[in-house]
DNA sequence: CTGAAAGCGCTTACAG
DNA sequence: CTGAAAGCGCTTACAG
């Protein structure tokens, strides 16, 4: 093979250590190797050839290829989750969750989608061609099983209103968005505002929903104009509520519910620096507890959300799709808590 | 083949669509399937039969297969970046920017260490297995480049102090510390304190050790024990300054410069708890410039780094890698500028 | 323009 | 216990 091209990418000083340098240097045929580098070893190879081919993989620096073994055996040893957000710092909990179910046997690889995208059918695809041994897929699009075919071992997180043939590991937010309105009906509140995150999430919809209805039934009004909704992020919360908030004080509102912490956050800096006293003349609850929560000031109420668990759950269960073993639970739902601060409360 | 055995692993319901399938119903071989499915058929292949082939691929749902065309062109179209800390808000930027680069020839994936460890040669070279196209590494450890041989193209992030034959991009917060520094000595400040982090971090070193080299030239003084090194926690850092402080104060420390806003926000809010006037008794500085930084109340003056920036041009040098081409500066080293705020100046 | 064929690196029945 | 061989799905010279 003559190299007389000009542009010549990716020069093969990197000289790829094969399974076969090993078996020769070894002795040994590769299959040989290929059971003593997967550990398959005991049992199948004598201990002579079993030391020769430590020696020569050592010796050699050999790592088993990730795309021929993946090849041969018809998936790989990854395990591909895809998010939509990551500088969620909510996030961050579940991949570590993911991380300690996984163990070391798979290896965990992130996929993101664009800001303020979900996860798509399309992405996954994609994602498909790597063979993964299993996928993880948090808040996807609510299409996204009708357009994916046959996808292999998949556990959707955060995935509310799907059907209960799909395996999921879902966090009760409804719940969590109960105990918000009954926290705030059983101290007295009469009217509520509500911000809202403005990405097309499942979540956020069922937290609104879910604390719209049970502030109905409790006696709660939302009055007109006190429904807003802002991206997840603390300045522009804090800008939506400077304007927002004149018209809700005139209509009566003396709490008000965001759908994220962050939200929160925001109306907590602008009621600082207006002036406004929390609890006092106005309530703020909050949702997903982030670590902050616990210790701004005033601390935020707020709904907890067992990330880590989360991350946990959906991977104990796509290793048992991995191992096609029948899941006993399709779905699992993760109990939230509300956690009961100073923005709500006074000590 | 009897598939007798009990423990049947992935039942095989996911017929995988085959170049050969795609081939046999187009009637061409699968060379040409490769061809137009790759793009590659102008010149090449007759519209007749590229057409044949796309009714086939889309009648099919046809998606090349990632794992066969990497053995066979001995690369993957996957990027892997490796980084230590996705929870850190100041990552979702980078992350930005590097699919803003990368564009949709190649597929970003991202593998995350374990909590407080630095990407590490062995991590990596589990994932040189996957062979990717290029890999991205954020703030390696120091020996990772000793203990990972031949990795191919690579580029690494905010990676201070190797040695200027690795390609790498990093931001300049040496300067940003002296402009800290410059900062705070022009408003007349004598005695400052530092708040560091505690993960091993280089950066944080190089903060640490510019700035207090410059407040030394610029006649500032760090009392004994006017420094301390907290987890990026705001949390705790808020802890750490209210144990500090007495002490500090009795020393005459005026101005705490920390390593990363997450301390600074610590300190704005222990310092609102115990009523202590910021920036009037004591001004506060962080480093990364983080969204909330703007508007937090006092808003705090900040080191900006250019996150988004960072991203895309580690991405557009790791391209050139990968083409094969020279890099003109295997060294990118971008600005950081000082964002003065209410924290250390009375508006 | 086209297809037969080799080869990427590995794993796994299979025969010994 | 061991190795020869087939095969995973694709790409790419090569010959036509």
């Amino acid at each position: 093979m003559h190299s007389t091209q000009k542009p010549r990418p990716t020069p093969p000083s990197r000289r790829r250590v094969t399974a076969a340098m090993v078996a020769e240097r070894a002795g040994v045929s590769t299959a040989t190797v290929s059971l003593v580098a997967n550990g398959k070893a005991s049992g199948r190879v004598s201990a002579t050839n079993e030391a020769k081919v430590r020696e020569a993989i050592r010796a050699l620096g050999y790592v088993v290829d990730g795309i021929g073994s993946s090849l041969a055996r018809g998936v790989s040893n990854t395990v591909i989750m895809v998010a939509p957000d990551i500088s969620n710092p909510f996030f961050a909990t579940v991949i570590a969750g993911v991380r300690s179910a996984l163990g070391s046997k798979y290896q965990l690889l992130l996929s993101v989608t664009d800001a303020g995208q979900l996860p798509s059918a399309d992405d996954t695809r994609r994602l498909l061609g790597l063979r993964p041994a299993g996928l993880l897929v948090d808040a996807p699009e609510l299409s996204f099983l009708e357009e994916l075919s046959a996808p292999g071992p998949l556990v959707l997180l955060d995935a509310p209103g799907f059907g209960p043939e799909v395996p999921a590991v879902n966090l009760d937010v409804a719940h969590g968005a109960r105990l918000v309105a009954g926290h705030l009906a059983a101290a007295g509140h009469k009217k509520v505002a509500y911000l809202d995150g403005t990405t097309g999430t499942t979540t956020f919809e069922l937290r609104r929903t879910a604390f719209l209805d049970a502030a109905a039934e409790l006696g709660m009004e939302i009055p007109d104009g006190a429904m807003a909704s802002t991206t997840i992020n603390v300045g522009v919360a804090a800008d939506a509520f400077a304007e927002a908030w004149p018209g809700w004080k005139a209509a009566g509102v003396t709490a008000v519910v965001c759908a994220t912490d962050t939200h929160a956050y925001g109306i907590l800096q602008e009621a600082r620096a207006a002036g406004i006293s929390i609890p006092g003349e106005l309530a703020v609850t909050g949702f997903d507890d982030l670590p902050y929560s616990r210790t701004s000031s005033p601390s935020l109420t707020s709904v907890n959300l067992p990330g880590e668990l989360l991350g946990r759950r959906a991977a104990e269960q796509l290793l048992r799709l991995i191992d096609g073993e029948e899941l006993e639970t399709q779905q699992v739902t993760l109990e939230s808590t509300l956690m009961v601060r100073g923005s709500t409360f006074e000590a």
